[in-house]
DNA sequence: TGTCTAAGTGTATAATGGACACATGAAGGA
DNA sequence: TCCTTCATGTGTCCATTATACACTTAGACA
């Protein structure tokens, strides 16, 4: 911000912002990919996102990026980390801004939007080979995602309105990949006092039914 | 990144780093700021920084920069967060990819730039006005600070090759406003095992002489 | 030799984290 | 009706970690 010339004449790097739209499913942790429809790497699997239009914040950007891919907007978005290597795109210079999105797996639908051939959920676990830099966007956004999972609420993102708390349990499992004891994850989880309990479990399960509980507030707040 | 499009049909916006230089003086946390030389905010208060060159990445973006105001390079250097509001610049569109660097007060010396009237430290307690919206980026910037002292050896770019505890303890208490108590703090710091004695401290002090300690590794890892 | 000043050191108590096993409630079939 | 099945739901003990707290020591200087 400091030179003596006009912004205009500098040469510029186009500017993306790319999406990982975490879920889980399966007992899996998925991201959301999408298959290319033009080179370079065209037919590979590559993160949603696209160019920066002039007028947008970025998170706006990140935003419109994931509706025009899952029709949902409002998702917990957080931006990751910007990756600017000169060469992380063979066409030109392209700095992409990723963002980490959350989401309930019940809660939206695949859209399919005209620019891409088809958008789908993979394993964290089993992903295919990707376009640019991607597999290393991933790598980055799950450590974040596990270093957050330890000291925030943000597992609510990936959670319906109302759960039980053995399934709040299972997707602490399934991203951190470790066995926890259930009375003391019961006793950290509601000492926080961020959830509450509801009605119970109704609909045919042949044992004892789980109470539901919900978060109180659905903002990620900073538990310890 | 799934657009049917040639990127260079978009227009692009100017795309710039900008780097926050703390360091630790007369018992204040300062960070450097540079005295801009044009419009817009003229003669007002800012970052350092400037546009990215095409043919380098972000991280050798922000060291040139940072060199190019202190002489120094290879300084601990961390991306923090990128802004991006459209109007975050009123000449055209800038998107600011920023850094957090630290370093000793002792090692090096500022060093005036062409392009940029006058670079001093400002105590982040008391910043005048500043152009953009640098007060927000410092702001953030000293949120990642504080949160890391807490579970890295982060201080390790504040300090010098070798330092007494006590002037370790100082540090923290000056960039976490808290008194520590010795003991404890010392018990802490030794039993991470990151940190080695060496020779005792010579130069005419008229009380007893504090042992100097160093960091066995210039690596920034987490200690919990 | 006494004074001044910061360095250096240990223990007791409170809080937190982790390991661990059995009774309960609803469904469904005999 | 009662017996089986299966996930739910609950408490205590122990280990580790964090916190509060005060006096002696080493060197400089007069």
């Amino acid at each position: 911000m400091k030179d003596k010339y006009d912004a205009t004449k500098y040469e510029r790097p186009s500017v993306t912002v790319d999406v990982l739209l975490f879920t889980v499913e399966d007992n899996e942790l998925k991201v959301l990919l999408v298959k290319r429809d033009e080179a370079p790497f065209e037919d590979s699997w590559a993160l949603p996102g696209g160019f920066v239009k002039m007028n947008e914040s970025l998170d706006e950007a990140a935003d419109r990026e994931l509706s025009e891919e899952t029709g949902v907007r409002n998702l917990y978005l957080e931006q990751l980390y910007t990756f600017g290597n000169p060469n992380r795109d063979p066409r030109t210079r392209v700095i992409t801004i990723t963002y980490m999105a959350l989401t309930a797996k019940s809660e939206w639908k695949l859209k399919s939007s005209g620019d891409v051939k088809e958008a789908k959920f993979f394993s964290v676990g089993k992903l295919p080979k990707l376009a640019f830099d991607h597999t290393e966007i991933i790598k980055y956004g799950l450590q974040r995602l596990r270093n957050k999972l330890g000291y925030t609420n943000i597992v609510l993102g990936l959670l319906p309105g109302s759960f039980t708390l053995t399934e709040l349990q299972r997707v602490y499992e399934i991203i951190l990949k470790t066995k926890i004891d259930k009375r003391n994850f019961r006793k950290k989880i509601l000492s926080t006092g961020l959830i509450v309990a509801s009605g119970k479990k109704l609909e045919g399960i042949a044992h004892r039914p789980a109470m539901l509980y919900s978060f109180k507030n659905k903002k990620v707040v900073i538990t310890d």
